[in-house]
DNA sequence: TATGAATGAGCATTCATTCAT
DNA sequence: AATGAATGAATGCTCATTCAT
């Protein structure tokens, strides 16, 4: 197997000043795949729009891909941060309830930056940060696993493993789709229909 | 916005030997894809290992992407086909048969090469494909719909558009991700229980 | 161990067109190393000197370090040839003759160019092709040796492997010495004196 | 010509705490010429293994150049100590003592450190230090010129500047090439072997 | 038509050196 | 004096594309 670039950030960044250039350098990345395209980004580029000299990038980054791990992680955590509290919500909540609060959720995750996260999904591949995307659809998993058997009552006789990835497929796949393909025109009408639908499909199916 | 580069064949290919350069090339640019990776993919490499030169490549193919393109055409020709046939067939059957068809076709589509599907689905967004791509989900849909609103008194009242839109999502995700994550170690029982598991779901929700 | 980068020609070279580039390639090494020295031996820069772009450069060397050692290989065989002639030449003769030939050879190998001579004991290290100059120097030897074996009877009792690496160590050093820190003002008659003496210490060594 | 980089200490490390500094940047230098090579021997890194900062090494060298110099003075006054003790301790005695004591010394001297003397033999010219190195060797010839002439007596008649020359040569060579290339596996039977022979051809050479 | 040598803009990365703190 | 973050010119190398043969 091809030896992979390190894709961890080289130092803590714990000082005040190091964490700037480190924010600015993967803001910097991610205006520009979401702006210009994965090829425009160039180590070069990057650097100047972080206002930063590559010098410094490579004090921070040990490389290209490592850059874009973290914006891949950055965003991650984002969607990671929206999921969790969603899930914590609902805990108490009938499946009917969660569903739609997952299906707003997942939603509302797309939105946070569309474009970037279309990108993203296409680079994860090339920065060998599949491991850490996986990783996170684990937790979601688990999460959303998690919930459906403590719901087991609510629902009929069904593993809940295999629920979890029917649900959690059709429920992402509808929400990026939704995103992603309507772009901008997308009423809060539509939405909501969607919305409906999704958790109409799904409660459906759990019951 | 920038201008893209060609993407269309430069010639007819009408003669039987520059048809045979044509799928050479083709081939090879998919095997390289599969086996080696988009990096690997160089436009000498394709060449060399169709058996041709460079000079012959750029006579039939004005650019990288245009061979990609031909590549993610000749994969979607090959899933329309599938999908097209499925339909066909199940013109006049009953909704679950249909939605049970078209789960496995879906997933026959993905396994037709999943490697290649994989990489494709990445590169895409590369290649200026995406009006291609999106004539393709286009045709799915229209078939998808055409079907739905034939089978309209099976089905509750629904808007057929919204209803193919949420289906296909579902399916597609279910089907992509049951071939590209489970990977290998696919049993065919497993398959038969995600069908049930989606087919329920989908005809739950038309119904 | 650090793996070194290939330092062995890309391709055979069997065309005339592909055999001028790789000279012009090699001669412009050579040439910069001489009047610029190592710094300045960059890629661009000896590919702009020897008239052909740096993408020719690596058509034809998968390295800079392949390039000088190139350079090396082509400094070696020459002085190989002078070496190999004049033993030839003597290979009947008296060690006196002998000797005497070996000094004023060694003093011209020297003087093939000193200065590129000089760049190369220095770059030898850097190259990776310690190897091949060691089967150089390990000709050298092999070659007086068997001389001194086939003169065993003028000489007193002594082992031929050591008499050569002195020997062969002396000339080497006089000779090296002679014509890099005597630089230019070495008049003939200096050059006929110094081979005089070092002909002189060697023989009375052997006998 | 191309403006050199200074090579001199910047202060008299007059003070103590300077002084260890100074120290232990030579020191670090050193060390990782030999253990790391010429390569890695980056000022960053020389800082860090010498425990202070790139700037405090700044603030005592000019430049990377100044370092390796230092290294190969501090280097030169280590042999230089040894030659002149050892001419010093034979100024009376004969000719063959003295010889003998002569390439003994030689031997030592290139064994006090082979590595580092083979790295600062390949840098040297890239310090701009050929001057010092010069001076070095005039004084070796220098000294061992005035100890020939002081035997002239026991001595053919010859010119005691080519005596030097001729005498010096070789046994440097021979110490060096026996030090450098015969590396570890060099027995103290073969060093008294070479001693003797070295010792044999050059007071034949001389008498 | 086919060939493959040649092109050169462009990219990731390094490292000696500076300078604000 | 000391620090080490920041600098940015420079370098080795790749690869899509062209064009003389």
């Amino acid at each position: 197997m091809a030896r992979k670039p390190p894709t961890k950030p080289r130092k803590n960044a714990s000082q005040a000043r190091s964490r700037a250039t480190v924010d600015a350098l993967v803001e910097a990345t991610a205006r520009i795949l979401v702006r210009e395209g994965f090829e425009k980004a160039g180590t070069n580029r990057i650097a100047e729009v972080a206002g930063v000299s590559v010098g410094s990038l490579y004090q921070y980054f040990p490389s290209k891909e490592a850059l874009v791990a973290a914006v891949i992680d950055r965003h991650n955590r984002e969607i990671m941060a929206l999921v969790r509290a969603a899930l914590t919500e609902v805990a108490d909540m009938p499946i009917e309830t969660a569903v739609r609060r997952l299906v707003t959720v997942a939603i509302e995750a797309h939105r946070i930056d569309p474009k970037l996260h279309r990108v993203l999904a296409e680079q994860i591949p090339r920065t060998g940060q599949l491991a850490d995307v996986e990783a996170f659809n684990r937790e979601v998993h688990t999460l959303v696993r998690a919930y459906l058997e403590s719901r087991r009552r609510e629902m009929r006789k069904i593993d809940p493993a295999l629920a979890t990835f029917i649900c959690v497929s059709a429920i992402e796949a509808i929400a990026h789709n939704t995103v992603l393909n309507q772009a901008e025109m997308l009423s809060d009408k539509m939405v909501r229909t969607l919305v409906d639908e999704a958790t109409r499909m799904v409660v459906g199916y759990l019951r």
